[in-house]
DNA sequence: CTGTTAGCGCTTTCAA
DNA sequence: TTGAAAGCGCTAACAG
């Protein structure tokens, strides 16, 4: 039982970990035939007998093979990393699920990382996901609108793929890579336009920071929806905020305070209309959608559960996970950047309603 | 420009990523001494200037070091696997969060596995974390309750350990291993006097699957928290559904027509309490709390955007993520297996109230 | 079908 | 301080 083995230079401590040699030992092969037999691709060239002794040993020793040691020799590692804002936003996760279940079929391992939107730690993370050899990177996160971000981005990328590895985005981050694009334009203007007909005139945003693409993005389909019907959108009925819940509430509570008679809030994502229709509630002299409309942007699971449950725009989300996941490991020949246009649809339900003349 | 390699056994391809012996041509030093300046261990052993061109030479070829050499040689990796049941469910993604803040926080990658429920995945997933030489995982989903799984579970875990890797458990999993062990008992049996303490005597419970310990500790809570007052809870009041809003909202349609004068319904999970609230609201004949009160357990972010706003039993979930991953990366010398008991706290909100009589 | 062997890129001992 | 060189565990020519 003594493995022999003495400590030699580069050899670091390791307790346990069956090796290969050590599986071949045991079943009386050759490494190279144990090789074979464990992690041989497909076409069967080692005899029944040989093959059974090596899994009988390998099993006996419960032997996995060494991941590094195999990426090393092959220069290729069954991981995907996925970059994403934050894995507690329910936007993020259900992007991850879809992902995730694309890579399981691919029988690939998952690298997992949130960068809470600070631009260097997404690069890092990027750096990290390259030393680690990452077969490819699935950037979910919204991209960021200035420049200096996107340069450094597009070398990242560049750098990742002169590598080998596959880059695939939502939204479009300004550079030119494999991307899924979510309509964010189409769908926030046809909300727009859908609360129009209803009769609203006054109609207020709630939006996130707006350096974020989605949100300059689905901002710019507020207004063009608005402009087909020959409206506008006065800059002072668009307010800033924190891409979620307690930013949304807080934003309504003072738009409401400040411009009392908009009779519709757009909220650019459903955590933030989750807030408004929380700010409006607590507002003794307000109803929704009696008084004021409000419309979210994603559907998340929980929209139809709001109170009243929540009209908002439908992107299908664990979708744009599996495409964008599909866009890395489908590689096509030849083909240039590849775009996935992603619908976004109005869902109406509840929170919304004629505007109040 | 021409680096000379030409293919040769063992030699995949490899088309880009600079090496280190590139960098330490480039800047006139050795291999040695560039992997020193680059990944050296604290304690700076070379010169200002040698150092410098090392750094000079790495960024101009932008390099990053291959991990899976790194750990090959090294014999350790900077990865920790998490698995959980599902990302998309928000219990999980808030302790994926807390997990993946202190990952951070350690300079490590989070591998994350999915498992969807299925035993033998989860496996599966050990033995893949464990080939990629994690040097942790941190095993969030619940347990299950039977032996057969539970001896297996013991094997890939002795064997992961064995390996020089830490496991860490959210739940007991019947193994004996580190975990942060949430009080599921105490806080449902909190919740359950509280509803008796409200008057109701028909209490009807919501479960998830039994074979989930989660599901098997709550209900067990509920037992014993009813048993302190002298009551119990008939086994006919408890019905098992999918640990989701839609198995929630099945299940209490079909208990409110089976058993209609129940006053409070105790749903297992915060999800499943969503859809009971939902089944109550699409039934024109009762009200919540008035005819019928509803609590949940877990607290979801938007448990307090439900309607009424979820009574519900807290768990910290993040925090359990954060103390988990601890668990797995700060070692407490000569210590055996260690245990982070994690309170559970009943929040009163508006969806329970007085028993109509 | 099976075995031998030369690497994959990096770490670390040992000697200079 | 620096460099030379021996592995880490595995893959894949190549030769039998």
């Amino acid at each position: 039982m003594d493995n022999g083995r003495s400590r030699r230079p580069g050899a670091a401590a390791q307790t346990g970990a069956a090796t290969l040699s050590l599986v071949a030992q045991r079943a009386g092969v050759s490494l190279a035939t144990a090789s074979r037999v464990l992690h041989g691709s497909g076409g069967r060239v080692v005899s029944d007998a040989l093959r059974a002794r090596v899994f009988a040993a390998a099993s006996e020793l419960r032997y996995v093979s060494n991941g590094p040691a195999q990426a090393l020799a092959r220069a290729s590692s069954p991981v995907v990393g996925l970059v994403v804002h934050d894995v507690a936003d329910p936007y993020f996760s259900a992007i991850a699920a879809g992902a995730m279940r694309v890579a399981r079929a691919h029988g690939l391992m998952v690298m997992l990382a949130a960068t809470f939107r600070d631009r260097d730690l997404e690069l890092e993370y990027l750096a990290m996901l390259r030393a680690q050899r990452a077969r490819g990177v699935l950037l979910a996160g919204s991209g960021f609108t200035d420049p200096g971000y996107t340069a450094r981005l597009a070398g990242q990328i560049e750098a990742f793929e002169q590598q080998g590895g596959r880059v695939a985005l939502v939204g479009q981050h300004g550079v030119h890579a494999d991307a899924v694009l979510p309509d964010h334009r189409g769908g926030a203007a046809q909300a727009a336009r859908y609360l129009w007909e209803l009769g609203h005139r006054r109609i207020a945003v709630i939006c996130g920071p707006r350096e974020l693409e989605t949100v300059a993005h689905r901002l710019e389909g507020v207004r063009s929806g608005l402009g087909c019907v020959g409206a506008r959108l006065p800059e002072e009925h668009v307010v800033e905020a924190d891409f979620t819940r307690e930013g949304g509430r807080a934003a309504a509570i003072g738009l409401l305070r400040r411009i009392p008679d908009v009779t519709a809030i757009f909220a650019l994502n459903d955590l933030m209309a989750a807030g408004v229709l929380a700010a409006v509630h607590d507002d003794p002299r307000r109803v929704v959608p009696r008084d004021v409309s409000v419309i979210g942007f994603d559907d998340l699971p929980h929209a139809v559960d709001l109170h009243p449950a929540l009209t908002t725009v439908r992107l299908p989300l664990e979708e744009i996970g599996e495409r964008a996941l599909r866009l890395i490991l489908e590689e096509e020949p030849g083909v240039g950047v590849r775009t996935v246009p992603t619908a976004a649809t109005l869902v109406v339900r509840a929170s919304t309603g004629p505007a109040r003349r």
